[in-house]
DNA sequence: AAAAATTTATTTGTCTGACATTTAAAAGTC
DNA sequence: GACTTTTAAATGTCAGACAAATAAATTTTT
């Protein structure tokens, strides 16, 4: 974690990888301390205005936090779940978004991985989990709901399903999938012969939870996708000829 | 796309967040260029070094791109599958290694989403990536391999399964799952007796993918995760009483 | 002596102003 | 018209300063 050759690009980029290498493979430890600016400054052999732009780079990263003060300084962040969920949204929500990627291959990719949930939350889910899934059923079937806030339930009550595998990762890998959809189902304006639909398949999946029978999960959620997917499908042909 | 009240956080934090929610409401779009730096200090009343530092955090986040010169600027970025394969392969990386994940927790959720493309890939995979598998179990056959060689390309070989999956989100969302666990699968020292387990193994799952046959692929994914997680329970005991 | 108030030192946050470097377009030259 | 030079605009970098926060050290008060 020393040099900075007058290669190419910006010096607080690559003073950026340096320490973030050095976080990365172990040699600065969660909670340690970095010196000061301006010693980074001085060991740099830059100023202390481009080590900053460094450590914002950090820190939108969540890789470092800093703190003012007699004791401040900026320290190595323990990269929380929570953090990583953030930006694990934003960065699907944003992929999806800019690149095209139609309907049917996020929906695929989502349903595929969901699916991958399932045996494991039927095995292990809590009865607070249920309880969750079945309060955003009931929400659900509130008539004046408008198409956000069911697709804001709809998420919730996926990510109750996932969460259920008990398994932090697999839940943080999720985030970005279930999430990300988010704005792409907000798309399909729901009619209330729709939402009936896709209420009776959760309260199917709730209920193959909750007697642990893995099998009729994945059979619901095979419907749902089937499902969602030709809604979207109706939508885009009703666009192409609105007549 | 205006305010900063004197709340709380940093300057330069606000003022990223205004330009993001910008781009992700889609009010600033892929290309469009932000105004000058000089101009985005006038609008939000800041010096201009407090906007380079917000400036660089979204660029840390590969929001942005910045270019000199005449017509230069800060652009809106297309968020690329690559840059978006990596922010998430360093979070996973760091999530892992930071929060005590148990190998088991890791393991488990990484072959259940991989087991989540296998029957996509048995359908889809093409000639080039069963070619790449193959050439992948051709060189963990090798007896000069290094324990990083092999697992290098152990990844390399599931990188090719999930590819074949012929969905671009499915493979972002695997990539973090997979290289992430590449550290921790560094610790376990494999024998020649263990490579040869997995070699047979992975020649099972290139066969069946090759025979299109779905049902193999799983099972051997799932004997592929069982004797992972004993080894890894082997080393773990053999640490514990080395006698 | 203990507690409270004050001072002090350190560190990040922000500002001002300047210069260097890069780049494309405009102006000039052959 | 093709080539070269100039110019203007933008980011990249630097130097030095002050503000604000914070904890430790010091002083004062009780």
């Amino acid at each position: 974690m020393k040099i900075d050759p007058q290669k190419s690009t910006d010096l607080s980029a690559q003073i950026a990888q340096a320490i973030r290498d050095a976080i990365v493979s172990g040699e600065l430890i969660v909670d340690e301390r970095l010196p000061s600016e301006s010693e980074l400054a001085d060991q740099f052999q830059v100023s202390r205005p481009t080590v900053r732009e460094a450590l914002k780079r950090l820190a939108a990263q969540s890789l470092i936090r800093t703190q003012r003060g007699a004791t401040g300084g900026a320290f190595v962040n323990r990269l929380s779940f929570q953090d990583a969920y953030s930006q694990q949204i934003t960065t699907s929500t944003l992929l999806l978004s800019m690149n095209e990627v139609s309907f049917d291959t996020a929906c695929e990719a989502r349903y595929a991985l969901e699916r991958a949930c399932a045996p494991l939350s039927a095995q292990r889910r809590t009865a607070d989990q249920l309880a969750t899934m079945r309060a955003e059923i009931f929400r659900q079937a509130q008539p004046g709901l408008t198409d956000e806030a069911f697709c804001a339930s709809d998420v919730a009550f996926h990510r109750a399903l996932v969460d259920g595998a008990g398994n932090p990762v697999l839940s943080y890998q999720l985030a970005g999938a279930v999430e990300a959809m988010q704005p792409l189902m907000n798309m399909i304006t729901f009619t209330a012969r729709s939402r009936e639909e896709i209420i009776r398949l959760h309260s199917k999946i709730a209920d193959a939870l909750e007697a642990q029978d893995a099998e009729t999960v994945d059979a619901a959620l095979v419907e749902l996708e089937t499902y969602t997917r030709r809604l979207a499908h109706d939508v885009a042909e009703r666009r192409r000829k609105p007549a």
